[in-house]
DNA sequence: AGCCAACTTAATCATTTGATTAATTTTTTT
DNA sequence: AAAAAAATTAATCAAATGATTAAGTTGGCT
């Protein structure tokens, strides 16, 4: 009677030419509108609206909007880490290296996909603990080959530095335009083609910055 | 018959003795729970039971969740310009000083109120020329002391660096760790007196890290 | 005291909104 | 082709929610 969702793909065979399945349509549907206006701003109606399908069938294919909501939100999340993870536990690359490959890759995300860190930051706020539940960040980081060659390199330079300042900081650097950018954008009298070209310098500006950081041997106290 | 909200305080002669008019309980209230929750997710019923009033005199005293949420939103977005605006037009402090008071001004102020940033950012991504129009940061940096000391600093030292570069930098070092705080809690398995203990050392790492990147001499390209 | 305006309350309204139902159409299987 | 299953729709429900109403209550003023 009642279609439970899987996670894996519906029949989809052959016959899609271009067009989506309902499932994807909504799935799409809703990444759009939950990211835009977060959870509570979402209505069920704006998704179906914005798939072009009748209401009924979120509630068919996804029981529930919060059931809907948590597949979007796991699939943003899972995004943002594997830009991450393959550069972090790289054993070939140097740390200089890293965090280059790093802003690199998520400046040319967040140009895709802007809405997302303001998204995950302000549901993160309203229930952390579920929301990281559901991924395994944690261990990623602490075990991660970045925070060897951090503290390697700290070791050899004899400075002092917490890394989470520098991940703070280079976090800050690269996300922060982006959550503000309505803000910056109508402050600034700025397109957004100009707001992305800004972004486009930060790739290159922002590793040379933290590398001018990192360089600091006087850096605590 | 209504009573019409004025922004002035209400009768609150010498009768209050540490206790609040019933329009001040409303605000702190609204305060809390907007500045927590955002605009959407809060209910009016949420703000009476915080305020321990009857949900009717919310709209006694102010009409409308809206026109209460305004309200609270132009304060909070007022105590952050004027925390820089005394800050950035100061003609007696050098650059170096400005950074080093507006950084330990916001870190202080953000300590203070650390829902601040994300509730103003997540509105403002709902409606950014309704909400920046109520008040005037354009013209305040366009204009102010700060901008000719830095276009001053820049012609000086023969550097090509664009101030909204530095100012993102600056913000995004003071701001995003507050904006996700919850999750590096929640991640680094951190309690709330020893995040604040991070942010007061930042108080003065932040104003070197900025100091470093502006004696970067082969800054842009 | 008596009046008036400001304030407060309980009850209620009207709309919005997430979700369900029952009927209908489409697709797949036998 | 017939039967069964899956997909889709229109209508509706029940709860949540912003707002109002009408009936008090309080406090100041003459």
């Amino acid at each position: 009677m009642h279609h439970n969702y899987t996670g894996q793909m519906a029949i989809k065979t052959l016959k899609d030419k271009s067009d989506f399945t309902t499932e994807e349509k909504i799935k799409n549907a809703a990444r759009i509108v939950f990211h835009q206006k977060g959870f509570a701003a979402t209505r069920t109606r704006d998704i179906a609206d914005e798939a072009g399908i009748n209401l009924a069938l979120l509630n068919y294919y996804f029981r529930s909007k919060k059931k809907l909501f948590d597949i979007i939100m796991v699939e943003s999340l899972q995004g943002f880490i594997q830009s991450m993870e393959g550069v972090f536990n790289n054993e070939q690359t140097t740390l200089t290296n890293k965090i280059e490959t790093l802003v690199n890759n998520y400046i040319d995300l967040l140009i895709e996909k802007p809405d997302i860190p303001l998204f995950v930051l302000s549901e993160l706020r309203t229930n952390p603990k579920e929301l990281l539940s559901k991924i395994d960040i944690k261990n990623f980081l602490l075990k991660s080959y970045f925070l060897k060659q951090f503290k390697l390199y700290v070791k050899e330079e004899k400075i002092t530095l917490n890394p989470l300042h520098v991940l703070l900081n280079l976090m800050g650097m690269i996300v922060f335009p982006f959550i503000a950018s309505p803000g910056i954008k109508t402050l600034g009298g700025i397109k957004q083609e100009e707001f992305n070209a800004l972004m486009v310098e930060r790739k290159k500006l922002i590793p040379r910055w933290t590398h001018a950081l990192l360089k600091m041997k006087t850096v605590n106290f």
